[in-house]
DNA sequence: AACGCTATTGGGAACGTTCCCAAAATGCCG
DNA sequence: CGGCATTTTGGGAACGTTCCCAATAGCGTT
């Protein structure tokens, strides 16, 4: 059951072992009948390279540490998809690590990367600033790190991958606003988040804009889970604050919110518009739909992982940052609201 | 930014990188005094054991696959979760591969993984025949396999972590004809995955049982998709069976399934109630919420896991088969049926 | 003081590659 | 056919560990 290496071919064809590696790594100085040869006998020994040796030589791992706040919604996955998209046919594996949206969490799985020796790290993190002083050392150390989606404030020298998270949350508003709707309560998130600050950025703005904006129709949450979503519009209610719709930070917090008022026998969208940001299957998988701002999910993967090949290739390369394009999708949890 | 080695250490200290390599490690034969100045000196150069290096030397990579059928429905990523809890404490690294429900990517990944020379896979597969000659190839290769979920049915010399389908479905059957139901549609999923297969048995057998059972109500669908749970529940509507339930392979099928028939008005549960089998986030966060069989998923993540560490740790292990207990869940989509 | 223990240390091979450098083989020219 | 350039090959160091084996130091015994 040994593998059979470098040194078995050599033996096999009583050729060196320099020979051997040069005919597989398609060197051009070795001999069109020897690499025939040589090509032969690894196929037929079924020879596969011992990348541990590989890497030890090259001093690269070919390890890709990819940091989520937690997978259970389907957003980290579709981002994932796009990043083995990129990476597998080049030979980087990529390790997963879920934060459970707590940065100590997070600090202990960058730490761990650092520890595996990854050749490059892909985050989206779960709080802005916690961890500014373990980005800047594992950059430091020379590991390149990439942000996507949740990205942190201070201008560290990386690259991201964002949406343009004001304009979209702004045009989501005016849809509301043109489905008829006044009283529109913004769910925000956590506001160590600069995604979330964003998106309540622009949300404020058309709401000034049209002279509806109250402050007692923002609800900061303090994280983004179903749970979250229920109990900020519980709040609303409790507090007898009258809202007509909804827009929410994520899907998540759109749909908990969703599923709370229909129990209480809200009629969405006829009762309580709602929409969202996001871009996960989610909005899809619910009745109603949601109208949501779409992200361009696996597109993000590829990009952040492009970006971090970049840096991995040339440690010097400058630092981008790649703002994509999300699409608003209207769906039936906003149109037809005034149709009843 | 070079990484410091044992080298630079044993140079920093004048001591033997044996000596220094021993400290590391814990050795009972190395001095205390020069232990505790050897761990000074690792910490304050900041040394990091150089994997690649160490993998070579041990011939082994501390690398496990986790090859799952897909991972935007969080029951993988809770799996997934499981699976980490155990392997990242021991140093392992866990490369995520998503075979998209097709078992030609499923064996590209699988060969992936063995090109990467990885210590064990994990394996959720998505056709159970399709592959077999990959299976043995790679057990055969000395690459141990751990399948959970949905596992092959020859007997593979691989362990497997199970819950047993057959019955809680029987049991879930049992629950909707307590609610009053009689005509009962089962959504069954591909027939090429053992778990749809188990399910469906536990189904008819109750159905049987009480004399209900009706071919037509049996409705197989070619994926586990929210896709496929609609077309499937369209078909049946669109042949005029009547049925005042459904039992569902999986929370997506049922969800799918759902989300058709409140377009379309029908009530839940008051004109049709739905159960499903899965356990996963999905059921709780769709109003109403499903009644369903809920998996022990990150225990099932732990017992994969540890199945496959004793493979690693000792080749000649025998093989287990683990059933987990999966718990009823019993929720708005089929209690208080009928209290209307 | 010589001896034999044990506790501690150092030297160096090995893991499987890659690649520099030198050696050998080949081809071509006059 | 000698000499030179060129193609092709081989030897062996290096990557950073671990660990076997040998060497040394320390110490108690007689």
């Amino acid at each position: 059951m040994k593998r059979t290496t470098l040194k078995d071919l050599s033996q096999y064809l009583s050729v060196s072992t320099s020979t051997i590696s040069r005919a597989l790594l398609d060197d051009k100085d070795v001999h069109p009948d020897t690499r025939k040869k040589v090509l032969e006998a690894a196929e037929k020994l079924g020879y596969k390279p011992n990348l541990a040796a590989v890497n030890l030589k090259y001093g690269k791992t070919k390890n890709i540490g990819f940091v989520v706040p937690e997978m259970v919604t389907p957003f980290a996955a579709a981002v994932l998809s796009g990043v083995q998209k990129v990476l597998y046919p080049l030979g980087y594996k990529v390790i997963v690590l879920q934060s459970d949206e707590n940065h100590l969490y997070e600090k202990d799985n960058l730490l761990l990367l650092q520890d595996f020796n990854v050749d490059g790290i892909l985050l989206n993190l779960c709080h802005e600033t916690a961890n500014i002083d373990v980005f800047k050392q594992i950059m430091e150390a020379g590991i390149p790190l990439v942000f996507f989606d949740r990205i942190p404030p201070t201008s560290l020298d990386a690259s991201h991958v964002i949406v343009n998270d004001s304009i979209k949350a702004a045009l989501m508003v005016e849809h509301l606003i043109s489905c008829g709707c006044q009283k529109i309560a913004h769910l925000q998130g956590p506001s160590t988040v600069r995604n979330a600050v964003e998106r309540a950025n622009g949300y404020r703005r058309i709401m000034n804009k049209h002279n509806l904006f109250q402050s007692q129709l923002v609800v900061q949450t303090s994280g983004t889970s179903f749970a979250d979503g229920k109990s900020a519009v519980a709040s609303l209610l409790e507090q007898e604050i009258e809202f007509d719709s909804i827009f929410a930070y994520t899907d998540t917090l759109a749909i908990g919110a969703m599923n709370y008022l229909l129990e209480r026998k809200v009629r969405i969208p006829e009762d309580v518009a709602i929409a969202s940001f996001s871009g996960t299957q989610l909005s899809e998988n619910v009745f109603p739909q949601i109208t949501t701002v779409e992200q361009p999910l696996f597109q993000m993967g590829e990009t952040a992982a492009s970006l971090l090949l970049e840096k991995i290739t040339n440690p010097l390369a400058a630092s981008q940052t790649i703002v994509l394009d999300a699409q608003m999708k209207y769906r039936g949890s906003t149109v037809n609201k005034n149709t009843d």
